[in-house]
DNA sequence: TGTACATCAGTGAACGCGCGTTCACTGATGTAC
DNA sequence: TGTACATCAGTGAACGCGCGTTCACTGATGTAC
C-alpha cells in the first residue's frame, strides 16, 4: 500500500486540505482532530506530517482555500448576473439562504471561521490567510457598490458584509426557533432595501 | 479547609459562574477546562460536580449570566438617555467600541458564543440559554425603535443586531489589520445613519 | 527496453499530555440534645 | 449556652479516553545503468 505515486501525493495533499476546508467551518478548529481530517480524506493520521508542518499550518491552508472557493463563486454571479446590483442581489440571496445556514461547511469562510480566528494568538498563520481571503471578497463587493477606490464604496461593502455575517451566525445559533428565519429575511430586505436606495 | 458554609458555597457556585461566563467567552467552550474554570473560581476541579450536573450544564448557566448582564447594561442605557434614538446611538457606541473588541470576556456574548452555540447539537441546554437571552436584547433594541409589536420595529431590531455582531466579530478576526477598525467604524456610521433615517 | 536498487508516501504503534468525570477522604459546619 | 456528632463542600488522586506529534517500518515508485 505505501509509496504512492507524486501525482497520487498531490492529490491526497489536496484532499486534505479540501476535507479540512470543510471539517473547519462545520465542526470548528478544535472540533476536529488530525485523525479525523486524514480520514476524511482517506488515509490515516501519520502521514499528515509528510503534507503539512503542523495542524495550524494545515488549518491556514485550509482558509485559504475556503475562501479561494468563495471569491470564485461570487466571481461567477458577477460575470452572470446583467448589472451590478443584479450581481450584489445574487450573493446576498445566496449568503442568506437557509441552504447555507444549513451547510456551514460548504458555506463563506467568513461567517464560520471568524470567531475561532479571533481566538488564535496574533501572528497565527490561519489570521493572516483571513485578512488576506476577507480582502478578496471585501474588494467584490466593493466594486459592486460603484467605487474602485471609493470611501463609500468601501464603507457599503464593510457594512453589508457585517450584516450578512451577523445574520448567518445569528440563524445557525437559533437554527431551532423561529428568529432563525427572521434574521435571514430581515437582513435579506434590508441589505436589499439598501441597493434600491442608490 | 473543606466544609465551607451554605453562603460560603452558593457564593462559590456564583464565582464559578462568573468565570466561567468571562472564560467561555474568551475562549470559547472547548477552549477552557473545567480545571481552568474551578481555578478561576479560586477552587481545584474535583469540587465542580457538586455545583453543576456536567460542564454543558455550567455553559448554559454561564451563557445565561453574560446575557442577563448585558440586558441590565442595555436597560441601565435606556434609563439613563434622553430619548429613545440617543439610547441605540449608546448600545451601538458601546458595542462597536474598541474597548469592547479587546474584552470579549465582558462584551455581548452574541458576537462570543453564536458560532459555538450554532456547534452544539439540537437540545443542548446553551441553545436555550442562548435563543433566550437574545429575544431579550432583541426586545430591548425592537421597543427603541418605537414598536412594541411591530413588524418593521422588529426587523430593524433584527438587522440592528446583525450588523452589530457581523462587524464586531470581523472585527475581533482582523485585530492586527487596518480592516479590524473599518468594520467598527463603517458599522457605526451606518447604524446611526439609519436611525436619522427615521 | 529491462533490471537492480534507492527513495520516500503512507501505515500504525507509541510518546506525553490534558481532558471530563468519579470517588475516597477530610474536617469545618450546623444540628440535636 | 455548651457539648457530641452527623453532614457535606471541597480536595486531590485516579479513571479511561482522545489529542497532536513522532518514528520504525513497508513496499510501490522512480531512477540509474
Amino acid at each position: 500500500m505505501p509509496r504512492v505515486s507524486k501525482q497520487q501525493s498531490d492529490r491526497n495533499r489536496v484532499a486534505i486540505t479540501e476535507a479540512s476546508s470543510r471539517l473547519f467551518r462545520e465542526r470548528g478548529l478544535d472540533g476536529v482532530s488530525v485523525a479525523d481530517l486524514m480520514a476524511a480524506a482517506g488515509l490515516t493520521h501519520g502521514g499528515f506530517y509528510g503534507h503539512f508542518e503542523s495542524k495550524d499550518a494545515l488549518a491556514a491552508a485550509a482558509c485559504a482555500r475556503a475562501f479561494a472557493v468563495s471569491a470564485d463563486r461570487w466571481k461567477q454571479r458577477v460575470a452572470e448576473a446583467p448589472d451590478m446590483n443584479a450581481a450584489r442581489a445574487a450573493i446576498i440571496d445566496n449568503f442568506l439562504s437557509s441552504k447555507s445556514r444549513s451547510a456551514p461547511g460548504q458555506a463563506c469562510p467568513t461567517a464560520t471561521l471568524a470567531v475561532d480566528v479571533a481566538r488564535q494568538p496574533a501572528g497565527t498563520p490561519i489570521r493572516a490567510a483571513f485578512a488576506d481571503g476577507l480582502e478578496d471578497l471585501l474588494g467584490i463587493l466593493q466594486a459592486l457598490h460603484g467605487g474602485g477606490g471609493g470611501a463609500e464604496a468601501r464603507r457599503d461593502a464593510l457594512t453589508d458584509l457585517a450584516t450578512l455575517v451577523g445574520a448567518q451566525i445569528l440563524a445557525r445559533a437559533t437554527s431551532q426557533t423561529g428568529q432563525s428565519e427572521e434574521f435571514l429575511s430581515a437582513a435579506r430586505a434590508r441589505l436589499h432595501g439598501a441597493q434600491a436606495d442608490r
